[in-house]
DNA sequence: AATAATAATAGTAATAATTACTATTAACAA
DNA sequence: TTGTTAATAGTAATTATTACTATTATTATT
């Protein structure tokens, strides 16, 4: 993306353009890695050496904002727990944050079709569907 | 299950079946919610008003160990960042922990098929693969 | 049933990722 | 160039989870 678009994606939502979300974007944008907030922080001190977690986290957000990046909420914490341990997969309302078990068959061939395509030990494959949920929807809640 | 065998299933792993454990496996079975820890702790705070944190931690993952219970590991923290902002899907090395772009394509119609089937506004979905990478497998790393 | 060995517990402190706060600095519209 | 205000650096706070430790409870063995 040249320079004065990217000037103009920012001024379009109110961010400005400052060296700091330059340099965060670039340094996300030039490899294949996924890196995490904590890597994006060491990338960028080597350019900015006094720059601050604070910031990273804050320019991340308005990266994502910005659909110049995306955020993949791996993780290690906020779980749920499932009293049902058969293979299904969940629905989860963005608004009121409910997850609904899904009755739909778990599909088996989505891990086939990947193991004919790559030289991958595919195992499993989690599916999570994200929308609103009927009484959001209809206004109930 | 009856508690004999319950108290096999434990046994059979080196547990010992305590109340706090039947206690925390009897909330969370019970409904059709997907408790967080916090709320679990809640619910089995009533009954044993002076558990703590820890063991309700310690045994949800005792009880997911043993498969009577599924951790969702949904999430807030712990992201990683993608520069390619495109609509793609990923696979993880459990071993190394690397995460890839797949080369294939977006299933939309998994959005349709759920639509069809529930009264949802289905938005999105999420779709994660999990397994070995190819340099994990062959001993390279 | 009594005992010995040790796993599990309660309570609390520590950790790790992220977010909030605040005085100072920098971007940019006029 | 200047005034307005968003963004920054630095630090403190927050939140979910884990670690630590003295005490208690469970189970195998007598």
């Amino acid at each position: 993306m040249r320079s004065d678009q990217l000037e103009e994606r920012f001024k379009g939502k109110g961010y400005r353009l400052t060296k700091q979300r330059e340099i965060i974007l670039e340094e996300i944008s030039k490899g294949k890695t996924h890196p995490s907030a904590d890597e994006i922080y060491l990338m960028v001190k080597k350019k900015i050496p006094n720059i601050s977690f604070g910031t990273v986290y804050r320019n991340l957000k308005v990266l994502r904002d910005l659909g110049l990046i995306r955020e993949l909420e791996f993780s290690k914490s906020f779980s749920r727990y499932d009293g049902n341990t058969k293979d299904h997969y969940h629905f989860t309302c963005t608004k009121c944050n409910k997850i609904f078990d899904l009755d739909i068959p778990v599909m088996e061939e989505l891990n086939n079709n990947l193991r004919a395509k790559t030289s991958f030990q595919v195992l499993f494959h989690r599916l999570e569907f994200y929308g609103i949920c009927h009484d959001c929807s209809s206004g109930l809640r």
